[in-house]
Parts: C-alpha cells; structure tokens; sequence
DNA sequence: CTTGTATCGTCTCAAATGAGATGATATTTG
DNA sequence: CAAATATCATCTCATTTGAGACGATACAAG
C-alpha cells in the first residue's frame, strides 16, 4: 500500500515555543537591568553579579564565586580583576594556597554595594509588579524546575537512554 | 541629633533574585537546545529561528523576519545569508523594491524543516515536562507579562516621571 | 526632474565571549 | 624525597555580538 508523501506537521508557532520565549524573556530582562547597572554604577552584569555574592558576606574563592554565580570561569576572573582595578574588590592570596585569591568587598565595593542594593531591588519589584503574588510564587518553583530540567538535558547530550547510569 | 551609620540593607541573595534566574534559566535552556540543533541539523540558534519563521508559511522580507524573530538586524542578515549558502532559503529581490529580500524555505529547507519541527517538539515536551499543566499555562501568561514590563523598563531608561509623553 | 529624507540590508569594527592552553602551586604516588 | 597528577586563575585566540556607518533604493517636496 503507497504511503502518501509525508504529511506537513503542523507548523510550529516560534511565538509560542518555550524556550524561545525564555530565551526572548530574559534577555530583555537582562538588557533592561544591565543599562541600569551601567547607567548608575559603571558595572557590567558580570561585575554586578561578583559583588552581590561578595555582598553576602562571606569572602570568597575565585572557584567558589564562579559556582555560586553560575558565570564562566573567564567572565569570573575578567570581572574579579576588573572590580579589583577599581578597588571595589580586594583579592589576596589565600593561607595555605598560593593557587586560590580570596575575593572580598573593599570599604569603596562595600559603600557601593550599599547603594545598589535598595536599587536593585526597586528595579526587581518593578518587574515582578507586573504580576501579582500567586504568579510570583508559581514562578519561582517553576524557575527552578525549569533550571533541573534544562541543565540535566544538557548532561545527557546525545542518546535519548540511559536509564539512570551514573 | 546623629544619625547612626547607614544601616546595611539585608544582603541581597543573588540565587533568589528574579532578574538572575530568568537570565540563568533562559541561558541554560538555550545552550540546550542551541547544542541539539547544531549537533543533529547543522544549525545555530539564529538559523533555527528563521526557518522557523519561514516554515510558519509565507515568504517574508528580511525586515519581517526582524520583528517576528525578535532578534538584531545584522543576526537576521546573516543567518539568512548563511541559510543561503546552504541553499536551505531562497532570497528574491521584492517585486517593486530593489532593497528588500523575500525570503522562503528552499525545497531542502522545507524538507529540512519538516524533520526539525517534530524533534523541535519532544525537545520542547522533555523540557515542559518538568511542570505541571497548570503550571506550564501559568508560565505562559507569566512570560508574556514579564515580557512586556521588561520592554517597557527599556524603554524609559532614564527619569522615572514622563507619565505619558509621547 | 532634482533635492532631501527615510528605509532596506550589509559591512565594519570594537567589545564580549568561552574553549583550550598555560604557568604556578598543591597533592598524591612510588 | 622525586615524579606524576590535579587544581587554581589567567591568558590566548578564534568566534560571536551589535552599534553605527554605509551604499543602494524608494519616496516626498519643491
């Protein structure tokens, strides 16, 4: 019996792709927040993002702020030397570790950090304005899932198997 | 009588802050899928969205395919040469205007297409997946709010007043 | 028609990006 | 202890990015 030539699938609407969308999304939300960071602080996104983990207290490792920003190794190192050129940032050589520099706020990254932070978070509750308190909640289980999801898709690249090896 | 210093603001948690996760999440996703498409169709992400563009029906110019896609003029201008030299679009000066290209899926563009939507798909499903149903409608109204404010952020960069000028 | 302005897509160029190499130090092994 | 290996941060370099310049065409006003 001949096959009829292969049916057209139903386009796919880009508009309606997800991870078009997300892609679409947070750029925008990125661009927005990086003209602002630049605008007001002279940061760039990867240097905002040293100094709000340095802000949280703790000093740290060049290694240990590149996996706690999610950031490349090299955008980490580009924008810890960067921050450091603007004594916003104090790098010394950890005790015991010559290999490793500490990371931590100096006074001037100290006195910044104080000014964006009331800043960053007016900007963020002008965006999350936009919904109201039970989609904000969704929205976060759901960035997360999403987060799980995409990252161990990107593990398993090839091979659509692999039932629970490793 | 004195102030005392300026208190410190709650430190800001970086990992919990909404413009980072959409970024990180957004990131994720695309790298994702950006390496499937690259390693099963030759394509890259900007190449990817054309087609799929074109693939929705009709031939647009360069210029349509701008906005549809959401993306940068030069990125749509090179992909599209790019899809070209692939013989995967055809480029025909518009009837009526020397400058504009129209553009449309070549035979072994659409045939191309046509393996790429349906794997499109399950790639989209493995991610959705991770939600509930009602979770993945409620993403989808959250998007597209979250789109629009962060556009509107844009727009204003400076002077949080002008209510409504222009 | 001629001049001025707008829009098309591409090109240029400087900046950002990130995979891999590198040098320096640490740690493990024999 | 010496040698092999691992890890740290940086550097190198090829690629990607996008703002602005550009040439070409279209349209508008005189």
């Amino acid at each position: 019996m001949p096959r009829s030539p292969p049916p057209d699938p139903a386009p796919l609407r880009l508009a309606e792709f997800l991870p078009y969308r997300l892609s679409v999304v947070g750029e925008t939300v990125s661009r927005a927040f990086a003209d602002r960071y630049e605008a007001e602080f002279g940061l760039s996104i990867p240097e905002w993002r040293v100094m709000a983990i340095l802000g949280e207290g703790e000093p740290l490792s060049t290694q240990e702020v590149i996996v706690r920003s999610g950031m490349d190794r090299v955008k980490v190192s580009r924008a810890a030397i960067r921050l450091a050129t603007k004594s916003l940032v104090a790098r010394t050589p950890r005790p015991g570790d010559q290999r490793a520099h500490i990371l931590r706020l100096a006074p001037k990254g100290l006195a910044l950090y104080r000014l964006i932070v009331p800043r960053a978070r007016t900007l963020q509750a002008a965006l999350a304005e936009a919904l109201t308190v039970e989609e904000q909640r969704a929205l976060d289980v759901i960035l997360g899932k999403l987060h799980r999801r995409a990252a161990s898709l990107r593990g398993r690249e090839d091979e659509a198997s692999d039932p629970g090896l490793e």
